[in-house]
RNA sequence: GGCGGAGUAGCUCAGUGGUUAGAGCACGCGGCUCAUACCCGCGGAGUCGUCGGUUCGAGUCCGACCUCCGCUACCA
């Protein structure tokens, strides 16, 4: 008997949506799955695709004046290119208009039909098109479309319609979460349902008036089937129901299908599974509905412009780090699932992500390598030394990570499995750090050097081979790195498990960092990570209002510790002093806050004279926003006492070097 | 309004009723010098949201309340 095939799937795609970096997410998160299960040598049927009859879709074509599937044709291609630059090894791309689905969907409407699940009814009440979605009388109050998101106007229509039974289906649904734990993930996503459920179910009406985009029901070419009708059969269209059995009885039900939170209740863990029970199918095995990303703390919308295209943002990260390409790719499909457990909601900034990748990539997983394939290089002429033996106390540490990291990929848990490989890192520093291969080979022991360095390249070859379903490029760029030979694509996760593969005696390839850090501004590190920066500092991320600044505080506001840390006080020494030309108040001020001269402008020329401020030491606030001032530009603030209006310069108490932090 | 979840270190979070509540990051100090100014070690004055209860013992169980979030319903 044929082993089951690991079937895994992404929503199919709206093709009027570029994917931004939430959609991308889904499906980065199934490639991942995907190339851990080929992994661990299973068969795998990874999934994607674009959903292309919406009524949306139609419109957008006619709006450029050309016919719909002319439009979709020349979209849908762009997904493909956006996976393959996103690494996305899918094996089935579909797309709704191809005759292999259109046959599926066909069928099952008239089986449904037939068997009367879907019936013919009349619909009468609110309509929103760009929205393909009815409303009761009672939802639409101002003639408005009641989604938030549309607020466009509804219209009032009559007509002919399918309707599903859904409702017939609540209590097998019910039955069908109860007696399949697991089945709906996370938890209270599932709780959701059941609730929803709960609830009570209505009919779903499944056709639509043929406006010339869609696909016809049977035999009453004036109505197309409903998109989510059509979109969610998908699924089983690449299963290869009705064209291919042997395949469909491989290859269903789906191991695990993967959406956005917003799809999962309604359609998902509800028409979905109901649709299938309908024609004699079995539900997927699992359905998991994650999180959404919001971008610097805010939701992503097109109207915002923060809906940024991870393929580009993989390019800016690439150009700022100084990382090829594939790299950076690897480094945002790391951040996206090692920042948050997968399944809730989080937010992806670009100071965090810069975090991610000086920290683990560059510091921690980046530098074990350079330095060990350092030593290599002048100790042992490049070649990987003969060990002397084996070092237990490392090879327990990496085998046991790696067995965590097993069950947490098993699972789903991408960030504890990341988690699990960086304790194998940070063993592998620690190693290196406790046996000091420089120092023995200053004491002569050579042979004990041998073996630090072949138990850390060893480390860096199982965590190539753990770290490959997340970060492909990189991996294979460590195996190469460590001269480790044969076909990287072809190597198992069973050759994690062992200790003592790496053949002694080849070359290495010599350093070369993979994950060149960024270097984002030289001299104020510690202010970095929390702040904004206000100019552009790359990536393509627009700049973030200040929206605190405009709420109106009549109490007097209070700021956190974190707020405060922001602000970056240093005490600078005044190099010279000149009135502003023009200005009565003005003073030019050159002054050294520590890391070189730079210019402010203060308005104390009332009470000051500008001789007397020579070599005087003053408090400064360093990272103000830089603003020009009477033509000149300013870059930091002098901080004075106001005593009625006069400002008072503060100066430390005893003689401070310059750029001393005042805290 | 109903249902559900969350509230633990500066931040993100772990934490089967049982000694002095943990991890990572950040921060501070020390060490090392092979390495991408990296890495390693050490450190912490946490009302475990509030109040009450059960218990020999509660971050953990129960109740009420406060705050935030999600889903759902907006029907007297």
């Amino acid at each position: 008997m044929e082993e089951k095939v690991f079937y895994i799937t992404t929503p199919i795609y709206y093709v009027n949506d570029v994917p931004h970096i939430g959609n991308a997410y889904t499906t980065m998160v199934a490639d991942i799955v995907a190339r851990f299960q080929r992994l661990l040598g299973r068969e795998v049927l990874f999934a994607t695709g674009t959903d292309e009859h919406a009524i949306k879709v139609a419109e957008a074509a006619e709006a450029e004046g050309i016919d719909p599937k002319t439009f979709v044709d020349r979209i849908a291609p762009k997904f493909k290119e956006v996976w393959k630059e996103l690494e996305i090894s899918y094996d089935d791309f579909i797309r709704t208009p191809e005759p292999r689905h259109v046959r599926v969907v066909q069928e099952a409407f008239r089986r449904l039909r037939d068997s009367g699940d879907i019936y013919r009814g009349v619909y009468e009440g609110w309509y929103c098109v760009p929205d393909e979605t009815f409303f009761r009388e009672s939802e639409v109050t101002d003639g408005l479309c009641p989604n938030p998101e549309c607020r466009r106007p509804v219209q009032w229509v009559q007509e002919e319609t399918y309707y599903f039974r859904l409702s017939a289906y609540q209590d097998r649904l019910l039955q069908w979460i109860e007696s399949n734990p697991g089945c709906l993930q996370p938890e209270f996503r599932k709780n959701e349902v059941v609730s929803f459920i709960k609830h009570g179910l209505q009919d779903i009406s499944v056709s639509r008036a043929n406006r010339g985009w869609g696909i016809p029901v049977p035999d009453e070419p004036d109505k197309v089937i409903y998109v989510w009708f059509d979109a969610l059969l998908n699924y089983i269209t690449v299963a290869g129901w009705l064209s291919d059995e042997e395949k469909f009885h491989r290859t269903w039900p789906a191991d695990l299908q993967l959406m956005g939170k917003d799809i999962f209740v309604r359609f998902h863990s509800t028409f979905w599974p109901a649709m299938l029970m309908g024609l004699g199918i079995q539900p997927p095995r699992v359905l998991f509905g994650h999180g959404f990303w919001s971008v610097e703390g805010e939701k992503i919308s097109k109207s915002r412009g923060n809906a940024i295209s991870p393929a580009k943002l993989a390019e800016d990260l690439a150009s700022r780090s100084g990382a090829k390409r594939e790299v950076a790719v690897d480094a945002i499909r790391y951040f996206m699932v090692r920042e948050v457990p997968f399944g809730v909601d989080a937010d992806f900034s670009r100071s965090a992500l810069v975090h991610r990748f000086n920290s683990d990539l560059a510091n921690d997983l980046g530098n074990l390598l350079n330095r060990t394939l350092s030593m290599v290089g002048s100790y042992f002429d490049g070649v990987v030394p003969k060990p002397a033996g084996v070092a237990e106390e490392i090879k327990s540490e990496v085998l046991s990570a790696v067995a965590e990291c097993e069950t947490a990929l098993s699972s789903l848990e991408f960030a504890r499995g990341l988690e699990a490989i960086w304790r194998a890192v940070s063993a592998g520093n620690r190693f290196v750090d406790e046996r000091a291969p420089w120092r023995l080979m200053k004491e002569g022991k050579r042979e004990e050097a041998a073996t630090v360095l072949y138990s850390v390249l060893e480390t860096a070859r199982i965590v190539a081979i753990t770290l490959s379903p997340v970060m492909p490029s990189a991996a294979r760029e460590i195996w190469r790195q460590i001269g480790s030979p044969g076909d990287f694509e072809s190597v198992g996760w069973a050759a994690a498990l062992e200790w003592g593969v790496l053949p002694s005696g080849i070359m290495t390839a010599g350093p070369q960092p993979i994950f060149p850090r960024i270097e984002e501004r030289k001299r104020e590190p510690k202010a970095e990570a929390g702040a904004e920066s206000p100019v552009g500092a790359g990536f393509a991320i627009p700049p973030q209002q200040a929206p605190e600044e405009t709420k109106p505080e009549a109490e007097e506001p209070v700021i956190s510790y974190d707020e405060f840390k922001k602000l970056d006080i240093r005490v600078a020494e005044i190099k010279s002093a000149e009135q502003v030309a023009g200005t009565d108040k003005l003073l030019q001020l050159t002054v050294d806050p520590g890391d070189g001269e730079r210019t402010i402008v203060a308005g104390i020329a009332q009470w000051y004279e500008p001789e007397k401020l020579l070599g005087k030491k003053i408090v400064l606030l360093a990272n103000l926003q830089p603003a020009k001032i009477r033509g000149v530009e300013s870059r930091g603030m002098l901080l004075a006492a106001d005593v009625d209006g006069r400002a008072i310069i503060l100066t430390p108490d005893e003689d401070v070097p310059s750029g001393a932090k005042v805290r």
